[in-house]
RNA sequence: GGCUGGGUGGCAGAGUGGUAAUGCAGCGGUUUGCAAAACCGUACCUCGCCGGUUCGAAUCCGGCCUCAGCCUCCA
């Protein structure tokens, strides 16, 4: 039975479909004006395996992951760059596919965009005016009023009146409300802008999770994802958005992933202390950070530094290492499976599920026949999306390795001579070139550090 | 000020009532030409502080200290 944590009721809860058999579930992604940072990297690795253990279990999942294109920050960046708009969002969401399928994350089965998902948008704001929940202010912006939405801070457990809105901003006056939020914001001159019953302009961005989310996946739908941050006002406001405009409810599970720190501190743009994907990309292997990402538990913040990673990547060759050399069977349920699966059921407890492999590596390393605890250890990190790679592959990087081929082979020869000295030179050269060498029976095999 | 979520052995990180998973690091041994990898054994520490409930608490309750996040955009 799968339990999941579901941020509106703040505890584990046994997860049943709203449609049996089938999972329809809403991350919100990227704002596209940027580089993927790790802390994007872990939304999008989290919610990955959520979907992969999803449908592992037999669910058939509708997943939606959206793509911002439109918003004051892609708008102001493109300006700063002197480029047009969809050349930047272009050229970034490029970008964030490279980073993203390097860490070998899935594809979203539908991956709308807001700027083509106007007509929803402009509906679902007619809507929101037609019921009373939505007004025109003096500048002509569209804005809800959440004082009409009686259910409004239930998901964060906020109250209207303990909110101090202007507490940071300036609250603007136009508003009924300070908390307000806008749902169409009226054309300034060399900005895009779309036709409107109200005139041209652009969406708020928090309709356009509304818009999309339900005209993928239906009024009622079974998972909403997103980072912790994004819980208020975002996701409080998409609730309010969303069920005032079609009168269902919204979402029956609210799934929310912790931070990335670095030194104690939320990793963030704002903070300007974020590490891009690509650029960690440079010095480890992309399943290291995958694995690494996995190794706390998906709620929990995460400390980024290089120490951490160099830690996740030994303990990514430890696996490696137990799996190389072993002969291919197939995968049949061993005693092991049962206990990694009581942990992924348990609201993806990923650290725990891990632990699992290591318990199948020892065994492999141990066991006089360990082909199938190999075939369970690669069978089981499959699930989580790790230990894919040919072993061999793996530990050996991608560079070239001929000239390691070849000085392994000298001191081979040497070592045959029993000329220890020749053998310990060349292996002091092989160390220098980052080649750590271990001699076994069957001749020696080699890793890169 | 309000609301969330934390504080676990040297480090990282699970565990929410029965006496600390897993990885790294340490120590002793096996193995090795020496190493490395691997295996076997092992220590440390008792789970922020104080009080309470209980036969029994890291795990429940109360208070306190402290850290992070949200209340502007943010995964």
């Amino acid at each position: 039975m799968l339990t999941i944590h579901n941020s509106l009721t703040k505890q584990k809860e046994p997860f049943t479909p709203i449609e049996a058999g089938k999972v329809r579930l809403y991350v919100c992604g990227m704002t596209v004006y940027d580089h993927c940072h790790v802390g994007h990297a872990r939304m999008i690795v989290v919610f990955d395996v959520v979907v992969r253990y999803l449908r592992y279990l037999g669910f058939e999942v509708t997943y939606v992951r959206n793509i911002t294109d439109i918003d004051d920050k892609i708008i102001q960046r493109a300006h700063e760059n002197g480029e047009d708009i969809q050349t930047l969002t272009t050229r970034f969401i490029q970008a964030m596919y490279e980073d993203i399928d390097a860490l070998g994350v899935l594809r979203p089965d539908i991956e709308p965009r807001a700027t083509e998902s106007m007509p929803e948008i402009i509906t679902m704001i007619a809507r929101l005016l037609e019921k009373g929940y939505a007004y025109a202010t003096r500048n002509g912006d569209i804005c809800y009023t959440i004082q009409r939405f009686a259910a409004y801070g239930q998901l964060s457990g906020k109250q209207l009146d303990d909110l101090r809105a202007g507490e940071r901003v300036v609250i603007d006056e136009s508003k009924q409300h300070p908390l307000d939020f806008v749902l169409w914001k009226m054309a300034k001159s060399g900005e895009p802008s779309w036709d409107s019953p109200w005139g041209k302009g652009r969406p708020g961005w928090h309709i356009e999770c509304s818009a999309m989310s339900t005209h993928c996946l239906g009024n009622h739908f079974d998972i909403h994802g997103g980072g912790m941050d994004l819980q208020f006002p975002h996701h409080e406001n998409e609730i309010a958005q969303s069920e005032g405009a079609t009168g269902e409810p919204f979402v029956n599970v609210w799934m929310h992933n912790g931070f990335v720190r670095v030194n104690n501190e939320k990793m963030s743009k704002s903070l300007g202390n974020f590490f891009t994907v690509r650029d960690v990309l440079k010095r480890y292997d992309p399943e290291v950070i995958r694995y690494f990402i996995l190794t706390s538990h998906y709620r929990s913040p995460l400390n980024y530094s290089d120490q951490e990673l160099d830690a996740a990547k030994q303990a990514l060759t430890r696996l490696y290492t137990a799996l190389r050399g072993l002969p291919q069977i197939s995968y049949q349920k061993g005693q092991y499976s049962q206990r990694f699966h009581a942990a992924m059921a348990d609201d993806f407890n990923t650290p725990e599920a891990l632990s699992v492999l290591f318990e199948l590596a020892k065994e492999i390393n141990k066991n006089e026949t360990p082909a199938e605890f190999g075939a369970e250890l690669h069978h089981l990190g499959g699930i989580l999306g790790l230990l894919q790679a040919d072993p061999d592959t793996f530990l050996h990087g991608t560079d070239d390795v001929s000239e390691i081929e070849q000085l392994i082979a000298e001191r081979l020869a040497a070592r045959k001579q029993r000329d220890w000295a020749e053998a310990d030179r060349i292996r002091d050269r092989l160390q220098e070139l980052g080649v750590i060498l271990e001699d076994g029976k069957e001749g020696t095999i080699w890793r890169k550090r």
